[in-house]
DNA sequence: AATGGGCGGGTAAACCTTTACCGGCGACAC
DNA sequence: GTGTCGCCGGTAAAGGTTTACCCGCCCATT
């Protein structure tokens, strides 16, 4: 000890608070205060007071670097969105953070933004961190990623996108069920045109909603019409894009099912200030039932899919891979349920004796807005549903 | 060498890919592939170039815990929120995400959901990853925090709540501007009954706010009426509950200010549903200008506040701190400047002859940036226009 | 009383990187 | 031709933790 080190030891200014202090302090050997935080069983009891106590004194708590670097546990999981403006996913975030952190585990959020670049930026930070798991929340099979995390062993939970690999799991989004309920809705209140605002057909989770409108569609006996099958992008511009659309055309639907929840919210508002009223003249779906689906006008009647539901699956699918429980609780595939929730933006189509019935007051700003919102003269000539009342 | 330590070498399986694999192939020291992923100016061109080949070929990246471990920057910046389902905090986040990205650095999000426990742990959280800095956008003086931070030098950059330490820096929102823009507004609409619901008054963000408004009201002449001041939370239900509360009053003011735009959003959608009209019957302003503030029916007129602005400060402060830069760049406070947006959530009061002939399309909106130029409270005593049209 | 066994605690290596310090080599000048 | 200086690359320590392995002590059994 006495021949010194080229950096001379009592230069050292302490910078952290480390384990040998809380040592020192407790009386006992680092090991000891190791295996006390880390309850291994096997530590005295009695020890183990009087080092938790010189934890509390000193106001300790372990090197999360050092921690990782020599048990190779981060205890980090990454978690992959594709825009964080989305109100769907704030809302899955905040589920999956709050069971990580019930579980001792930290997140590392990124929003690939719909960019291809952008992701690989995300998937490199996200191993520079030693992300014990990934959970691809970007509803749709991103080639990249399994390059990258794959050959790394990184395990990964997807939604909807399952892949052969043994350390991926997936979330399959039991899109039928939730979307049927919402074609039979309609059907039973005798909807015959129904119009699909999907979100980006690149995107398989899209593609599956998609297919699910339309064999429910051919379930209750509808042909769906092309010119009804409108793409967005699962953006409130993209439903307003659409609606747009839907206006300048000569069949008007009485009714619009949507992809998401951002979509509705966008077509409802277009067709409000153009003059169309829901669900009086046009009842509109949603999917995903977030949070300001119930507070917009009408509240919107959609398709229920419980972010904490994902959440917790996605965690768990995690969990099982990286804990490696490997029996029962590694099953490679959790489904996610779907259920309609009705609220008022759907009824009876326009013209049905049913619906005569309808409204209160008949809305002095009824169609003046029309007039400063239709960028087009298309709509101008007279709404194509003039007769009903 | 060949005296056998205790693990023997041979039997270690290669887990992770490190810097001598790579000094190995670039046939140079580990120094040598250091320095050349650290820049340092000092290696030579050509070694340089074998070593970048070498780490492309192997496809080598570097372990951030071991560098944090042994440079104690982490490179990694907190930032802690209210709540993330507010739409605001997503489009903060994304804004601090991008410039943190672009320098180099990740970000660490904790929601705080507005409970002291939970902040703790947030805290700690923070504290165990390293972060270098924290970025406090909680719009609110949080105790606790200042104790476990401070107490461990690690730079913080608030919002609205100045603290004396020298490690941390704030950023002033120009509250009073935008504020008066919006009541200047009004009061050039002839408005002379205006509620302001605010948000949680623990919080000094909305004291100040409130206070702004207050002072912007005696400007133009009116005396606040305390039945008009409401206590909301910053949310939809909370914006929902003062409306029902003021539809319940006997005098419903013809204008109701908001402290947020999701209070303002629910004030707007409650008072539609309740068959009051906006802005024929009651005009609503809300603050933030969220991306949906453009998308409700109508569209809201609200003060905007730049998320990316408040990022981009936030951001600046804490890196001149972790990167002591002593001089200009420290300056300890910057301010955020607000705006009044105007959309079609405002008009003239309910009963007022101009409002008579309203909705075609004359809007309001045509001379309110005469109030909105005027910043002096010099218009206060006499609606300039009142009779005028 | 002596020995064996078990339990629990301590020592030290290993995790992967950065960086201070040293040493070698090449070039230039005398 | 030799000496000196400077540049640049390599060696090794340090950073805080976990954990394999070993050792000491105490108790129980013969």
């Amino acid at each position: 000890m006495t021949d010194s080190p080229r950096r001379a030891r009592s230069t050292r200014k302490k910078k952290t608070l480390d384990i040998r202090d809380v040592a020192r302090r407790a009386k006992v050997s680092i090991a000891t205060v190791s295996r006390t935080i880390n309850r291994v069983p096997s530590v005295n009891k009695k020890l183990a007071k009087r080092v938790l106590a010189a934890i509390a004194d000193l106001n300790y708590y372990p090197n999360t670097q050092a921690r990782t670097l020599v048990s190779g546990k981060s205890k980090i999981f990454g978690l992959l969105i594709s825009e964080i403006t989305n109100p769907f996913f704030p809302e899955l975030i905040q589920g999956f953070e709050d069971i990580a952190i019930e579980n001792g585990y930290d997140i590392m959020v990124s929003s690939t933004n719909y960019d291809v670049t952008r992701m690989r930026t995300c998937v490199r930070r996200l191993l520079e961190r030693s992300v014990e798991g990934v959970a691809v929340m970007t509803f749709g099979i991103e080639a990249p990623l399994l390059d990258e995390l794959a050959s790394r062993n990184i395990p990964m939970v997807f939604i909807d996108a399952g892949i052969p690999n043994p350390l991926v799991s997936t979330l399959t989004v039991d899109y039928k069920r939730g979307i049927r309920e919402g074609v039979q809705h309609l059907a039973a209140l005798t909807h015959r045109q129904i119009a699909f605002v999907s979100g980006p057909l690149q995107q398989l989770s899209c593609q599956l909603r998609k297919a699910a409108f339309l064999s429910s569609l051919e379930e209750v006996g509808i042909i769906p019409d092309p010119l009804l099958l409108l793409e967005g992008d699962h953006t409130l511009e993209g439903g307003i894009r659409a609606t747009e659309h839907l206006l300048r055309g000569k069949n008007l639907p009485t009714a619009v099912m949507c992809s998401n929840d951002m979509t509705a919210i966008g077509v409802l508002r277009t067709f409000i200030r153009a003059g169309v009223r829901v669900p009086e003249d046009v009842s509109v779906i949603g999917f995903d039932d977030i949070h300001l689906a119930e507070f917009v006008h009408p509240p919107l009647t959609t398709v229920n899919m419980s972010r904490v539901a994902i959440a917790r699956a996605a965690f768990e699918a995690l969990r099982a891979h990286v804990e490696d429980l490997p029996p029962s609780a590694k099953q490679k595939t959790t489904v996610i349920p779907t259920r309609l929730t009705i609220r008022q933006s759907t009824g009876f189509p326009r013209g049905t004796a049913a619906h005569a019935n309808s409204r209160t007051e008949p809305s002095p700003k009824k169609r003046s807005p029309a007039a400063q919102i239709r960028p087009t003269r298309a709509s101008a000539k007279k709404p194509p549903f003039a007769a009903g009342d």
